[in-house]
DNA sequence: TATTGTTATACTCTATAACTATA
DNA sequence: TATAGTTATAGAGTATAACAATA
């Protein structure tokens, strides 16, 4: 037996890290929602936008990427690249500050998207008893919560 | 109240999924780790490498990428570097594969991160009672099997 | 003066392709 | 024919700097 060359015998103090096998299970979820998401054309990133601007519709570009996180130099060849492909619409609402709507087209995708999210999600939830996923969704706020320092 | 321009009206059914949740949690590890890291002078997957090669001596590069997910192409780079940084060496074992050992230097290396990663590691399991740490350990375990398709 | 949006740029991470040498 | 290592390269993701226009 062990006819392969894996030798069985490999230590590995790290797997057995909390940092890891988070990054591993996050790995896992956007993986699996890249490859679902690909199958309408748009990355998790894109599907996000889209959900939250159907969310609140007029909502600001800025206002937007500081809720996900990303920076308004980022957030201006996204916002570009959904336009460009007419599922968002964006109108001034002052001298600066763009407010954005999804076109109808977007609100087709914003449905698709959500239906998306729910079955994959559904997938991994399944896996878990309602026990387990309780904990875990509190383990996870409170990790969260120790680097609150997203500034732009 | 409420004088700042954060509309608390926005409406976020993003932030509920568990994908989500789990990728600011392992950011937010990441993150940290990160600057700990950083405190002497190397990234999380350098100290990866190292506290592995250290674990396992005479350990073969492809393999340890194998085990790491990282692939050949971006192995390469990763190990020259810490060759030239006197951290480990490398010994052809046969025409093609290379055993890597710790220099005494990356030795020091490997106890520091050690120190660092245990520290970095209770930081956050302090936040979580036994309980909900062992069932987030088995949830992520659970969650991270779904995408075992990491080929080369 | 601070904020919004934009462009340019750079660095890391990840991925594929192509090549040499070896098993 | 498959594996090991390397190089080159390309695509995301994320970061800063600088700028114009506006509040």
């Amino acid at each position: 037996m062990n006819q392969t060359a894996e030798p069985a015998d490999f230590v590995d103090p790290i797997s057995s890290r909390l940092g890891y096998q988070l990054r591993r299970a996050s790995s896992a979820m956007m993986v699996t929602l890249g490859r679902d998401m690909a199958d309408i054309g748009l990355r998790p990133v894109e599907a996000t936008i889209i959900v939250l601007v159907g969310a609140n519709p007029g909502c600001i570009q800025s206002e937007l990427g500081r809720r996900l996180g990303i920076k308004r130099a980022n957030m201006a060849p996204l916002v570009a690249a959904l336009l460009a492909r007419g599922l968002i619409d964006k109108s001034p609402v002052d001298g600066r500050s763009l407010a954005l709507y999804l076109t109808g087209e977007g609100e087709g995708f914003a449905r698709r998207i959500d239906t998306i999210m729910d079955m994959h999600e559904a997938r991994f939830a399944n896996l878990l008893d309602d026990g387990d996923q309780s904990a875990l969704r509190s383990a996870l706020a409170a990790i969260a919560a120790v680097d609150a320092s997203a500034d732009d």
